[in-house]
RNA sequence: GGCCCGUUCGUCUAGGGGUUAGGACGCAGGAUUUUCAUUCCUGUAACACGGGUUCGAUUCCCGUACGGGCUACCA
């Protein structure tokens, strides 16, 4: 394929939902696939719904997941604006245009007189079997129109949609798709406010900035009819995008696509990132505070609703670049599956290497108030990382590596203290005393407990638990030696000696 | 309601006229492990239904059911 452009267009409405990555993915998979350009379009042409921080939200997203566009604001390229808000002087000669030849028209019922039509009759429809007997330039003389015009009323300008035809929408996910052109609506094209609405913002900008391929989500399939006539009657059609509509995403329980209400209701994420709302039932957690590594959340993302039909599932982006095609996407929407983006972030854990995690670790650190040294921190992470899903279980699994415990397992403890346990607890601290500041390891600390057990025959039983819940709080937690290596030293005799009085209050 | 799209284990999916319908998540059991995890093994479970077409349909066609989307001067 020649010269791919494709673009990723979202509304700054709000915080960009999962679903919206993945299309964003989907998109950035093609074009790096085939050398192709990658652009991000902000589609704000609807005042009354921008939220601010929207697209700052978006951007920021993006370069979590490391999809960056080619062009964009604030990235540049040589078909900009990127904004759609700052290309407002372009649209309205298109829609004109499109007047002139007589495939719009100039209409000046008022959003109230339509909604009193449509409560009168649910079906009302602006269209080929009513806009003959509703107020536009179809049913007033042109001089009134000029008028009326002039006057400064309202109007809108809306597509003439033709009464009796069939209009095929190429799609590369679903084949053709066709409507009967009589089922359509005329939809408007210029707003009151002088913007365009999406349908002819969306063309004119897909024209203009030399687009291939449309892959969007399946929401924008029914108005996908009007956008072809728009490009047959822009005289557009032989530049017209190739189609891909992608199956959405669904909620993990009940019935409907995903919306970011699930999120708070389930506890689960469906934000990359967190938004913080005007309050607090406005604010989410995202993938990113939920503690997932971006690449784990995009080769999800990339599986709920593609597959590349091997039976390899752990992808990195350039194996995805490599892999992807349009033609393995499904056709059926994807129910969001929580458990199985936990297991993509697990496995992502458990093999990155130790610098990388760390970059993710630090800042979970730092907001407890550590900062481990480059080196200490690394093996942290190696040591925890097998036993971590999500991130923020670095800090559940391995506070003790920073502060004393807060509780002790008690009870196991009370299993097992006794007069004799007691003093070969003592006499094995003592042991791990002896061993030079210098010679503290891993090894040598497993060869010198070792050599203690063997030498008082015991099991591994005996101690391992007691020793466990002195260093750390509980029975559980990473390989005992490697854990006192960590500690240190010094931290691990301490906590040996004070487990003492601590363990003897336990079964007094 | 109308229009459009879809339907393989609970979930994500592979497959495709004749297969023991494959994998993964989850769940259950087992092995390894000083603990907890990890890892490994085993098991569990699916072609929505009814008609065609065909020697033969899960696969092709048509209906039905169910699910999803759209139906704004929102995207």
């Amino acid at each position: 394929m020649e010269n791919i452009r494709v673009r990723f267009a979202p509304s700054p409405t709000g915080a960009l939902h999962i679903g919206g990555i993945r299309t964003a993915l989907y998109n950035y998979l093609l074009a790096k696939k085939h050398g192709g350009t990658f652009i991000l379009r902000i589609e704000d042409t609807d005042q009354s719904r921008y939220v601010p921080g929207a697209e700052e939200y978006i951007i920021e997203a993006l370069r979590w997941c490391g999809l960056l566009p080619d062009e964009g604001p604030e990235f540049g390229g040589d078909y900009g604006p990127y904004r759609q808000s700052e290309r407002k002087h372009l649209y309205a000669q298109y829609a004109e245009q499109l007047v002139a030849n007589g495939h719009a028209y100039y209409a000046f019922d008022t959003a109230e007189a339509l909604d009193a039509h449509r409560v009168q009759d649910k079906t009302f429809k602006y269209g080929a079997a009513t806009r003959l007997r509703l107020t536009n330039s179809l049913t007033l003389p042109a001089s009134e129109v000029q008028q009326r015009i002039a006057n400064g009323e309202p109007w809108v300008i809306r597509l003439q949609v033709p009464d009796n035809e069939l209009v095929v929408v190429p799609d590369l996910i679903r084949g053709e798709v066709t409507f009967r052109s009589k089922e359509l609506d005329d939809k408007v094209m210029l707003k009151s406010d002088g913007m365009p609405t999406y349908h002819l913002a969306n063309i004119v900008d897909d024209y203009l900035m030399r687009i291939t391929h449309v892959i969007r989500g399946e929401e924008w399939l029914p108005s996908t009819g009007h956008h072809v006539l728009l490009y047959r009657y822009l005289g557009w059609e032989a530049a017209m995008p190739q189609f891909a509509h992608l199956p959405l995403i669904l909620k993990p329980d009940g019935k409907g696509k995903l919306s970011k209400r699930d999120g708070a209701r389930l506890g689960i994420p469906v934000f990359p990132l967190g938004w913080a709302g005007d309050t607090p039932e406005e604010s989410f957690q995202g993938f990113r505070e939920f503690g997932f590594l971006p690449q784990a959340m995009l080769n999800f993302l990339a599986f709920q609703g593609w597959n590349p039909g091997t039976e390899q599932e752990i992808f990195t982006i350039p194996e995805l670049i490599e892999a992807f095609s349009l033609e393995k996407i499904g056709k059926s929407g994807a129910r969001f599956d929580f458990e199985k983006a936990k297991w993509y972030n697990q496995q992502y854990v458990h093999t990155a290497d130790a610098a990388t995690l760390a970059t993710f670790v630090r800042p979970l650190l730092e907001t407890k108030g550590y900062h481990p040294e480059p080196a200490f921190l690394e093996s942290f992470c190696t040591l925890l990382r097998e036993r971590v899903t999500l991130l923020p279980e670095f800090w559940e699994k391995g506070a003790f590596f920073f502060t004393e415990p807060k509780e002790y397992d008690a009870k196991n403890v009370q299993k097992r203290w006794d007069a004799t346990t007691r003093n070969l607890f003592e006499q094995l601290t003592d042991t791990l005393r002896a061993i030079a500041d210098n010679q503290w390891s891993e090894p040598r600390v497993h060869q010198t407990v070792q050599e203690f057990m063997d030498q008082h025959e015991l099991k591994p039983g005996a101690l391992f638990p007691l020793l466990r819940i002195a260093l750390a709080g509980s029975t559980q937690g990473p390989a005992l030696f490697g854990m006192m290596e960590l500690l240190g030293k010094s931290k691990t005799i301490a906590r040996l000696d004070s487990a003492l009085p601590r363990f003897d209050g336990f079964v007094a």
